[in-house]
DNA sequence: GCTTGCAGGCTAACGGTGTTAGCCGAGTCT
DNA sequence: AGACTCGGCTAACACCGTTAGCCTGCAAGC
């Protein structure tokens, strides 16, 4: 057989396709089904349902930003600037898939082992292994990430002072 | 006639009750007309749509989160600790209208005016006025709100301490 | 008092969603 | 050759927001 997870693979890509072209609203099975020159039921032939595709993106999303907050430690010096930049620019870069990594309770049970322990690694790190600085941070940049997704600061707000302001005052706690 | 604006408010109360009680899942037109002993179709003599009666929830939920900002406020010394914990303390109490009133852009047309600044005046002021700290606090706790509410903190995280350490980084900058 | 008009219910329906049941053809193994 | 399974398919269900069109009862105008 053409190993059952290869087709997982495929229905996934295509899921992300239709992710980050038509956006969230457009990631229905039927839609994700078409993709694949197929109909909607066949998709429950390699797949338990929606909630399954929904994770295995949440897992490429954990897989991917770890990759890069790594990419950007690496040899930096101010560290939690440093993420904090990363952090902003893998969700600007990819807003529904953030949006699908973090709006709702995480899908756990069928996420792929590790990949949010991970993600978190740098995070941790970046904030001198003080897991509470690192909450506070972490939640900062999410809190950040969502207003300024969603629209909320008001029109000509100056985002990097904002940014700045809170990296500011996080670092200070080192 | 009995005031367009009452039948309004009146479908507003049942969604309030229905968001509530049963979830925002479960905010749907018939279950909402179904409260009030008639058939979805109805609700649209009365409401333009779905999106109109979740901006009179949105502006509830600003205008009681504003009060109880105000109040918590009122003669408080240390303003930023304990707006956090007012903002919490809401966001805890109304888990499915918090989301509601933050999850998505904000259907700014729809909700009467004036309640978005007031809701954002108290954290202005707890800033000192300065706008990128308090953009950079509501970030913060927002953030931590979201975070908890989705589970995305591990089971014995300490959340209090989380609290404290953001709150603290955040004072040292006024 | 009769008539007109309309406010505010109703049912039926459309196109969309996730999902299930059941059918069937092609390929593979015995 | 026969049986079995893999992976498509159509039809359907229950739900969603929304629209069209009908009908009833009440209120205002003459």
């Amino acid at each position: 057989m053409a190993s059952s997870v290869a087709r997982t693979r495929e229905i996934a890509g295509a899921a992300r396709a239709v992710l980050e072209e038509e956006g969230a609203a457009a990631l229905s099975m039927r839609r994700v089904a078409e993709r694949l020159g197929m109909r909607a039921p066949s998709l429950y032939k390699h797949v338990a349902g929606k909630e399954e595709i929904e994770a295995e993106l949440i897992s490429d999303g954990f897989e991917e930003s770890a990759a890069a907050f790594e990419e950007a430690c690496a040899g930096a010096h101010d560290h939690l600037a440093t993420l904090a930049a990363a952090y902003r620019a893998f969700a600007l870069a990819h807003p529904h898939l953030y949006r699908l990594m973090t709006e709702r309770p995480l899908p756990r049970a069928l996420l792929r082992p590790g990949v949010e322990e991970r993600a978190a690694r740098p995070v941790i790190d970046a904030a001198g292994g003080d897991v509470d600085l690192a909450r506070a941070a972490w939640a900062f940049a999410h809190g950040m990430v969502m207003l300024e997704l969603n629209g909320r600061f008001p029109p000509g707000a100056d985002l990097d002072a904002a940014w700045a302001a809170g990296v500011a005052a996080l670092q200070e706690r080192r």
